[in-house]
RNA sequence: GGGGAUUUAGCUCAGUUGGCUAGAGCGUACGAUUCACAUUCGUAAGGUCACAGGUUCAAGCCCUGUAAUCCCCACCA
């Protein structure tokens, strides 16, 4: 006997894990390269059936966490069920540098050891953190393959690999060719600790409470006012001001427009300007602009010609401000400012307030907008032409509404920054002329040579921007970088059929493929967009370090098994949802799978039995154990992909037909639901028939009536089914089973069972006599344990099966009243089958009996209101009314036959 | 301000062109048993499907409105 009596996937998983791999199974069958062997001239692989899907590259030098979890439950479930359904899969795994991510990390490191970046050089810092992460990495690639990722590893591709960075220049020079690039000096935001700006989208804003003062900004010269009052959050910036606006239409301030005021603290007059930002209803209707500093006043600077004056220093502290304040961080300044003005007697009020701030992701640190040059890119053309590809419906979205969401966010897109000032990441391919006297040269050039920090062309010197690419633009061409997509070859693997990955990069990261993909290839890069929700705890809060409800999941794979943790992450999921998430699912998933191996133990017993029959018939002998290959063990497998082996199979009686229709039905909900991707739908009607229909039932009839073909065609078909959601133990039996060949996780998908349909409808009714021999048992009163032999009278379906309904219901006896009715009747309506019991057990049923004859009354009751709509009749289709006709039918003879029994009583 | 979602059993969720006498897992209660599995088997309780209208022979599902919860984007001097 090979299989224990419970699965223990820790003594399989590794050793199977490693036996797919060496054998190359997780390789796509069709290359990845051109071929051209029939010598048409096109290229073969596209004439192939391919399914391709890529990995959202984790951390490569972190742990994956529950999210990477339900991405591999996910993204492996589909890529294991097409190669299964024959399509030659490529499922690309992926590491990231995670720029800014691994950078914040590093940093840390440094300052740990008394270090800070800005001892070193940008080639240094690169160097020391490549070697950093190439230390820490390898980690997530081990969870992975315990999480049982069928991924390709040898086409792993890391963010930083040769062939990303000269796609991403290659795209780049051609964004700049065609003046998609531009150097812009704007307000980004800016996060002071970690010098670095950011784009939009990775600027968490929060509500916080704030105070907003007023300040007395007297008038330069007469007028009917003395002086106007504005509001402000942040008083430091006042030095920066060069203007104070008020809105055209508000009557109050008409006559000042043009006059100028005395900024406060200082010797300068700035002017009062018209412009529609002033909101006549807030506060004094009167607002300072701070063109350096503040993104609304950016743009009244630039419709009237302001100066911008940069008050705070990159690192937080003041410059261009009286020397009494030069140097202070912002928050000292704001100190003395206030404490200034009050003096003065300008600081007129103060107000509690909400408002929100933007902070850094990473460290929190409230985000300064700064004045900087940056590279920008014009998004406008991209997100449009992305628009119209999406209009025209060329991905579907899974759930659906992220399509209107997405378009709704294209439209509103704003230009892009993708320079970042930290040394992790794929420096920008653009150099700076030095030499000002070469005025025919353009101030800035392309060149791909970025291990270079300085660079001649025609004489004239350039010098490298120290600033790197935002990873989410390198990102963005990961759909082409990871099928190798070339103008070239016609790309069978391109676009991909679905882009997996979280709802919460919808726009960070699937917008900006879908705009990269189409800019570069001119196709969108992929056919379907899956997003999957966060993973919430068992109360349904967000996990966080801080909050402590953080989920391992490789704690749990170390606990229930691989396939537990995926059946109980996939269980209850569905697109785009966040959804709670406990043990309590993944024990599920356990319970399942040893449920399978112990199903697959008895139908292994079973086959052993007969075997060993036969041989003492003298049958010949089948390969000694040892002599039957085993991949597991040899690494090796053979090159022909599996047929499933038990071919030769019939069903004998009406059990066996209603399994081979359950498994039908089973699959087709499968395959349907798959094609929806409704994982959690086809794991739940696998999670049924297995346990519900196939073992509580089939097997438990096949405990006397033994069918060695069917039986192992029946498990075979629904291991190969539940493979893609559990693969390991499926594997696990398909290698300890003695009939099976090869891998299962290269089985082809089954074929639907043949059966007789009408047969397995009776057994329906096999189903609904035991479950009411049953459910009897268990209401009469005081007869726990009690056994009562079954009796039947002019019943043929139940003659004709005695011995099942016996062993089903555990009955002592099962015999035939020939016309003499005694005992209890059952509440079956075209049975008649009682229970041996005498009179007094009988009459402690009468209560329960008659609460049975109301219960069914009441269905009755409903049945008739429908019938005795003309309407309904007239109106609802045939086959419904008719049901409803055969439901009365059945219902009366229930009732006329318990009315008897109780009149017996 | 703009956009998107959710609300069904104690909990987590299914319920796909309306046919429902509303399902599952977990949990609960009662019972069983050593025979593949106690990671088991059997039985049961538990729901005015958020609320109010409407359409329909028929509404959890479609329409209108209301309430509660949540998310994203923009803005908040």
């Amino acid at each position: 006997m090979k299989f224990s009596s419970s699965y223990e996937p820790g003594e399989y998983e590794s050793e199977i894990y490693a036996a797919w791999e060496a054998s190359g199974i997780f390789n796509p069958a069709v290359p990845t390269i051109p071929i051209d062997n029939d010598g048409d001239g096109i290229d073969d692989r596209s004439k192939t059936n391919t399914y391709s899907i890529v990995m959202p590259p984790p951390n490569a030098n972190g742990n994956l966490h529950i999210g990477h979890g339900l991405t591999v439950a996910l993204e492996d479930s589909l890529t294991r069920y097409y190669r299964l359904r024959g399509k030659s899969t490529w499922y690309i795994p992926g590491a990231d540098h995670a720029g800014f991510e691994t950078w914040v990390v590093y940093e840390r490191e440094l300052e740990k050891h008394g270090h800070t970046r800005f001892e070193y050089d940008r080639d240094e810092l690169y160097s020391r953190v490549w070697n950093f992460v190439a230390e820490q990495r390898g980690n997530m690639e081990l969870q992975l393959r315990a999480l049982g990722a069928s991924c390709a590893w040898d086409d792993l591709t890391f963010t930083l690999d040769e062939n990303v960075i000269d796609r991403v220049y290659t795209t780049f020079e051609k964004m700049w060719n065609d003046g998609l690039v531009y150097r812009g000096e704007k307000l980004v935001n800016y996060c002071p600790k970690h010098q670095t700006a950011f784009a939009d989208i990775e600027v968490e804003h929060q509500d916080e409470k704030g105070t907003l003062w007023d300040i007395e900004y007297r008038l330069a010269e007469n007028t009917d006012l003395d002086a106007v009052i504005v509001s402000t959050t942040r008083p430091e910036t006042l030095f920066g001001d060069t203007a104070v606006a008020v809105n055209p239409a508000d009557p109050r301030y008409k006559e000042l427009i043009g006059k100028y005021v005395e900024l406060p603290l200082t010797d300068r007059k700035i002017p009062i300007i018209a412009d529609e930002h002033a909101d006549p209803e807030f506060g004094t209707g009167v607002v300072k602009i701070t063109p350096a500093h503040d993104f609304d006043d950016f743009e009244v600077g630039n419709r009237h010609n302001l100066e911008r004056i940069q008050v705070i220093s990159e690192d937080g502290h003041m410059v261009n401000v009286p020397e009494k304040y030069f140097g202070l961080t912002t928050s000292d300044c704001r100190k003395e400012v206030l404490k200034d003005l009050k003096e003065q007697g300008l600081l007129k009020d103060e107000k509690k307030i909400v408002h929100s701030v933007a902070h850094c992701y990473k460290c929190g640190t409230i985000l300064e907008p700064m004045l900087k040059e940056q590279w920008f890119i014009d998004v406008e053309k991209l997100a449009s032409v992305a628009i119209s590809h999406l209009e025209a419906n060329e991905i579907k979205f899974y759930p659906e509404n992220k399509q209107k969401v997405l378009i709704n966010y294209l439209k509103g897109l704003k230009d892009w920054n993708i320079s970042r000032q930290i040394p992790w990441g794929i420096a920008i391919p653009m150099f700076r002329k030095v030499d000002v006297s070469a005025t025919d040269e353009p101030d800035w050039i392309f060149d791909r040579r970025t291990n270079l920090k300085e660079i001649e062309k025609a004489g004239v010197k350039y010098v490298r921007d120290e600033d790197t690419f935002d990873t989410w633009f390198s990102s963005s061409h990961w759909p082409i970088v990871c099928t190798n997509w070339t103008a070239e070859n016609n790309n069978p693997y391109y676009p991909l059929n679905v882009m997996e990955t979280g709802a919460d990069i919808l726009f960070a990261w699937v917008a900006r493929m879908i705009m990269m993909g189409i800019y570069v290839t001119g196709e969108v890069p992929f056919k379907a967009v899956y997003l999957h929700g966060l993973v919430l705890d068992a109360e349904g809060k967000k996990m966080s370090k801080s909050k402590g409800n953080v989920i391992n999941p490789m704690d749990l794979v170390a606990k229930y098994g691989s396939d537990a943790f995926r059946l109980g992450i996939l269980r209850g999921r569905s697109a785009g949802m966040n959804q709670a998430f406990s043990e309590n699912s993944v024990i599920a998933g356990r319970n399942l799978t040893n449920k399978l191996w112990n199903i697959s133990r008895l139908i292994q017993s079973i086959i052993d039995e007969e075997f060993e029959d036969n041989t003492i018939e003298g049958l010949p002998e089948a390969a000694a154990e040892d002599e039957r290959p085993n991949p597991v063990k040899t690494g090796v497998r053979d090159a022909t992909r599996n047929g499933i082996i038990s071919n030769s199979y019939t069903t004998n009686n009406m059990g066996e037909d209603w399994i081979c229709r359950e498994i039908n039905n089973c699959l087709e909900q499968v395959e349907k639901s798959m094609r929806g991707y409704r994982f959690a739908e086809a794991v739940e009607t696998l999670y049924q028939t297995i346990w519900d229909k196939y073992a509580d039932w089939f097997i438990e009839s096949q405990k006397i009536f033994k069918n060695t073909s069917l039986l192992k065609k029946t498990l075979e078909t629904l291991l190969i089914a539940l493979h893609p959601f559990a693969p390991f133990v499926t594997e696990a039996i398909w290698q300890n089973l003695s009939w099976t060949d090869g891998f299962i996780a290269t089985a082809n998908w089954p074929a639907k069972l043949k059966y007789d349909p009408i047969s397995a409808e009776n057994f329906e009714n096999i189903r609904i006599i035991v479950s009411e021999v049953r459910a009897t048992l268990q209401a009469l009163p005081g007869t726990n344990n009690a056994k009562y032999p079954l009796l039947y009278d002019n019943d043929s379906l139940v003659a004709e099966n005695e011995l099942l309904i016996k062993t089903l219901t555990k009955a002592p006896t099962i015999n035939s009243l020939n016309g003499s009715p005694r005992g209890l009747r059952l509440a079956l309506a075209n049975h008649e089958v009682y229970l041996d019991v005498s009179e007094s057990v009988v009459n402690n049923y009468k209560e329960a009996l008659t609460e049975k004859i109301l219960a069914v009354g009441r269905e009755l009751d409903a049945l008739n209101a429908r019938m005795m709509n003309p309407n309904y009749v007239e109106k609802a289709p045939a086959h419904l009314v008719k049901e409803t006709t055969d439901q009365i039918k059945e219902k009366e003879s229930l009732i006329s036959r318990l009315k008897q029994q109780l009149e017996i009583v």
